[in-house]
DNA sequence: GATGAATGAGGATTCATTCAT
DNA sequence: AATGAATGAATCCTCATTCAT
């Protein structure tokens, strides 16, 4: 069983920008190569530092993994918080529109990590917190959807996401860049989803 | 590079049945343990036959997963042919749901085959012929939505598909196994897009 | 935890020479360079086999050090049965002498190496069956013992043993070569401890 | 080449102290954990310096082993000698269990540790100084055995060392802690070893 | 003097693939 | 055709040691 939480906490600047390049480097491969070429030696010459190093702050190399897809998920919930915040008031389409927007917010800033690292996720074994977060996003989307009366929100919210995750992932992998019109397409769907529900 | 097309046809009953027992082992084993268990001793092992055996009909690691997906999709192909043949001459709505029904019927038989298949896909290198596959279920799928003057067909053939994939991967991964009502929930998805799409 | 019971039977005689021949490596290496100098390149280069192959027959290192300190001690069953059987009908004396003599038969046939697996086996982690093997030489020993009425022969077999183990280790340190005038003076060792104690 | 000899003399009270919490851990982590549990940031933390302090005062992990070895071997001769002055005078049965009671003294105060560090030091390069006192404990046994008439005191002061070394260990090994029995035990057989060498 | 970040050679193990039998 | 023994490059990870701060 790999350890997959982090080893140390770097204390010193240089540790954490280390740090920080481990996981910058890891990413990058990740993308340009995928999975397979995602290897210790690959990681540490990408960030410039020796293995030896690399295995002072992650324990394994899936604790790098671990953490990068922890930090976005991290992001994703903050993405997700920001767009309910701004969807509060608003009637239900906008409010969807508002969120898929919010969920592809990561997409916006680079489609190919974004992709990239959701892939990684699926081949990890599961990290409690990694889930948590997955959980509360979820959660906070079925909150949002409960205050305009959808019934079971939780499956609902379940449902949005996968198809917006789907959705993303074809348009990405086709070359599509214009989000926008990406958004709107997963709204449409989403609106869809919800109101054919209410018939 | 990795030879990814069979090394040759097998031409006797038995080598047919040796080529068969390899794919399934390989499925077998990609279901319980994952691409990081799909090793070829393992294949073989599980085939009951030796490794020498298994590289006399496929010339890679690789080649028999191409196969295996290849196989999927071929069998995805077929499902959505029926799905079509049944849905001619019903309403847009109907048709659709008749369609992500079809969509879903390999999942019927085997949903964590089905997924697991999927995922690979994804790891493999792009292969022509099933390239040819999935580009001929969108044009299929893309040309029943034409006939119900859907605009840009193409897309939303993509789309459309897409999100089946997304909502199907996540209610497998959930443990879901009622799938009438996944195909419902889908289909009002889809039926959201198609007909928001019009306004 | 590693593991320790060899990992496959060989089959074919090509296999079992392998076998035997990795065997001999790892036992010719731990008496010229030592437990550090074990590492298995060193043993895969001197048996003349790849890293690989080494792997075919053995789970991991571990498993060629238990498998050589098993052989050790099976070996040294037998000579310890065989000096009973000899000693048989003597007095305890006699018996005594007998018996210090095949303890040290295999330090006759190759002192170094009988000192490296004997000191090997104790950074090894315990395995069963090497275990149930020391317990059933003792166990022979004790039973010699008890024959001619020392008490506690249990706690004698295994100071005996003791006793021998540590005269010859530093014997053979020293670079003594006079087995026969090792085994007399660790007889009156032996017999001291023994008739000392009926007093 | 490993350099052996510490690097520098530690002047000041802190630098000794920290000199002893140094190889105070390292005894620690080799009783607890054994020679492979045995590395140099291990020690460190538990000594509670950082890895720089440690090289600070020995230039290399063995330099450490070495020394504790030595200090180990230090602590026997002062044993020894205390034994000798003790037994002057006395006949040489109770030289000898005076003696034997001498050597097992360490044993007393720590038995797992003076048993760890008997086996680690088998593992060593010889070190001079070290080599120095075990012979100087042999020549001083001999020097009291020829006292009592012993033919060749010098084989018989290594053959009664290996015995007590042998049987001590053992016991330990069993779990033993009664040692004035065993002090008996090793007496009776060094008594034999010695008495029967006069017939 | 002390710290701890960084190094990188070394070692255990796996697994796709080949080939003699 | 089938077998399974053999190969060795590739990969993960450790740890003694150095050195900038």
């Amino acid at each position: 069983m790999a350890e997959i939480s982090p080893r140390k906490q770097p204390r010193q600047a240089r540790a954490r920008a280390t740090c920080e390049a481990v996981k910058q480097a890891a990413a990058r491969i990740l993308v340009t190569g995928g999975p397979p070429a995602l290897n210790t030696n690959a990681i540490a010459e990408t960030a410039g530092v020796s293995v030896g190093t690399l295995y002072q702050y992650y324990p394994s190399k899936q604790a790098i993994l671990a953490e990068l897809v922890r930090d976005m998920r991290a992001g994703m919930l903050a993405d997700i918080e920001r767009g309910r915040a701004q969807a509060k008031g608003h009637d239900l389409r906008t409010a969807v529109r508002l969120m898929v927007g919010a969920s592809l917010h990561h997409h916006r800033r680079d489609a190919l990590g974004a992709e990239a690292m959701e892939r990684a996720e699926a081949e990890l074994p599961m990290d409690a917190e990694t889930d948590a977060l997955k959980r509360r996003i979820i959660a906070l989307v079925a909150e949002l959807l409960a205050g305009y009366g959808i019934a079971d929100p939780e499956l609902a919210a379940r449902d949005l996401s996968a198809m917006t995750r789907g959705m993303a992932q074809a348009a990405v992998a086709a070359g599509e860049t214009d989000f926008d019109a990406l958004t709107e397409r997963i709204a449409r769907g989403a609106i869809g989803y919800l109101e054919t529900g209410c018939n």
